[in-house]
DNA sequence: GCAAAACCAAAGCAGTGCTAATGAATAGGG
DNA sequence: CCCTATTCATTAGCACTGCTTTGGTTTTGC
């Protein structure tokens, strides 16, 4: 880090003002109230403390503010003129006081959410309509990306929360400064089309669909599928692939496959024709939501990280 | 003065702000450097001071102003929102601190004179002008007044400095709390016509003019000008008056009268056809400036009762 | 003429607000 | 991949700011 010698203006040691912002402020109570000893009363201090705070202002704008008159004081022509200013220095400290109580009690902020598909149609969706209706003050905005893209937006500072799942075999890399909440278990169950031998079966294992023909979700699902049936000891012979949980059920309906889904892509939307049957011998996938630690104290992320807990929890259990 | 407690939340005990305004001003430093570090070597400070106030702003806006991301800090959206109103509370201080330097520097500022005719002639004249080429900014207002006037103007605040003349006889009554600035020592002179015998003396006494008819001026020349006569032993005959000196020359330039002028008033206009004539046996008048004491630190006030001065005494002796 | 009101002055003292020193976490470089 | 430099947090310490207390002066009102 070079020394900017060439633009010493820019790089001047910029102290603060001479004037206090704050004997500033006193003084415009003085006017107010026209005496030193109102102004004092109404910021309940000492009338000495008043004039001493006058007395410095002068003493660093070089010319008197309040001429003093016997009993009581006046206000100078130069006293007048920064009075003026003085109004318009409370009102900018005002609306900073607003505007900063407006982030505190969450009637305004922005909360970027990213999650991945299944979650934005229940758990996201169902906490953002909530929090609209508590604070409608909030600036929400719901980003679809599957869990690596939302970790890297959340690293990147493009997203505040990241809806992600994670099977246990393959670990999301959470960032270092990150939190991790969790939401829900989430496990997976076989998707059939109705009428198939299998529909009648109380405990359907994986290695009873060795001989199927599979339609598969997203890439982190397929890898979960092979690692899984690799351990069942056969290889699935996949025909159909797609991210669209609607579009595994309608293939699965037309009796073209069989599939695994997650719970949550089934309650996100039910195909009519199809049959959910519980995947006994498996591993769920969990849910989380993630946050960077700095982030979890901004009352609109809180907020928004409360409200996806509780849409979490009541899906649930309800 | 009676309690306003019909408003009572007018009256209530406004605190001062929760945010320190030098707080503020010092995250704006922050805010523009990018850095706690960067704000504290611009300031002229060390990192946890800087890191003590920005701390403190958070905790009067529970809010958080910056993420601390690893190595470095980031501005929130609240915080982001708070430099929005940084810049317009810097820039309310900069306009306060500018118009006051133009007070101090002259560049700005207000002087109301109150003064009796000839000295607004010879030495208000003067001065104004003077003042007008130095400080252009200074707004100059000169009022005429006869010296009772003037003081009660002073004394209402309706002016800044009165000029003021008083015989030995009838001082004129100055406020408390006001200071006199001598000017210049105004003698009388008795005004001929031409061709008059006296004119031809070296020395007039006032009992010389016993037999003549008089043009009086004002009514304390008038008031000093029977003193003065009664004590030289007789009545003056007088048969015109008028405060203007214009006239007075014009009634004693016709032969209509004689009369007895301050030499300021002839300095201010001198009719040709007239002889002026030293009076020996006559106190003369002085003129001063008067000033409340509280408004001779005001710099404007100050630098014009210099050029008052200065202007009184190139009138004594040039 | 006395009492009340308002401001100034000086002294005292507590708490603010800075510095100094240290530790932890991260980013960049050899 | 470790090592170093950078940045911020934390704590302790201390000086000085800034408020209070007390007493005095001037003016105003009864």
């Amino acid at each position: 880090m070079e020394p900017h010698e060439t633009h010493a203006d820019l790089e001047a040691p910029r102290a603060l003002p001479a004037l206090d912002p704050r004997s500033i402020l006193i003084f415009r109570e003085v006017g107010r109230t026209g005496s030193l000893t109102g102004a004092a009363q109404v910021l309940g201090w000492t009338q000495p403390a008043v004039s001493q705070h006058v007395r410095r202002l002068e003493a660093a704008a070089g010319v008197p503010l309040l001429a003093r008159e016997g009993r009581g004081v006046v206000v100078t022509d130069a006293g007048r003129a920064l009075l003026r200013h003085a109004d318009a220095l409370a009102a900018a400290l005002q609306d900073a006081e607003h505007e900063l109580a407006d982030h505190a009690h969450l009637r305004a902020g922005r909360v970027r959410i990213a999650s991945f598909p299944s979650a934005s149609a229940t758990i996201a969706a169902r906490a953002v309509s909530d929090l609209a209706e508590r604070f409608p003050g909030i600036d929400l905005r719901l980003e679809q990306l599957e869990p690596p893209e939302a970790l890297r937006a959340l690293e990147e500072g493009a997203c505040d929360i990241a809806i992600v799942f994670e099977y246990d075999d393959g670990h999301v890399s959470v960032p270092v400064d990150a939190d991790r909440t969790p939401l829900a278990v989430d496990p997976l169950q076989i998707i059939l089309p109705p009428g198939h031998p299998l529909t009648a079966r109380a405990e359907i294992r994986l290695d009873d669909l060795a001989d199927e023909q599979w339609v598969t979700g997203c890439i982190s699902c397929r890898r979960h599928l092979l690692t899984s049936t690799s351990a069942a000891g056969f290889t699935p012979d996949i025909r159909h692939s797609t991210d669209d949980y609607v579009v595994v059920q309608a293939l699965v309906a037309t009796r073209m496959a069989v599939a695994v889904l997650p719970s949550l892509a089934v309650r996100a939307s039910r195909n009519p024709d199809v049959t959910v049957h519980p995947l006994a011998d498996h591993a769920p996938r969990r849910v989380s939501a993630i946050t960077r630690r700095s982030a979890r104290s901004v009352p609109s992320v809180g907020a928004a990280l409360a409200a996806i807990q509780r849409a979490a929890h009541a899906l649930n259990a309800p």
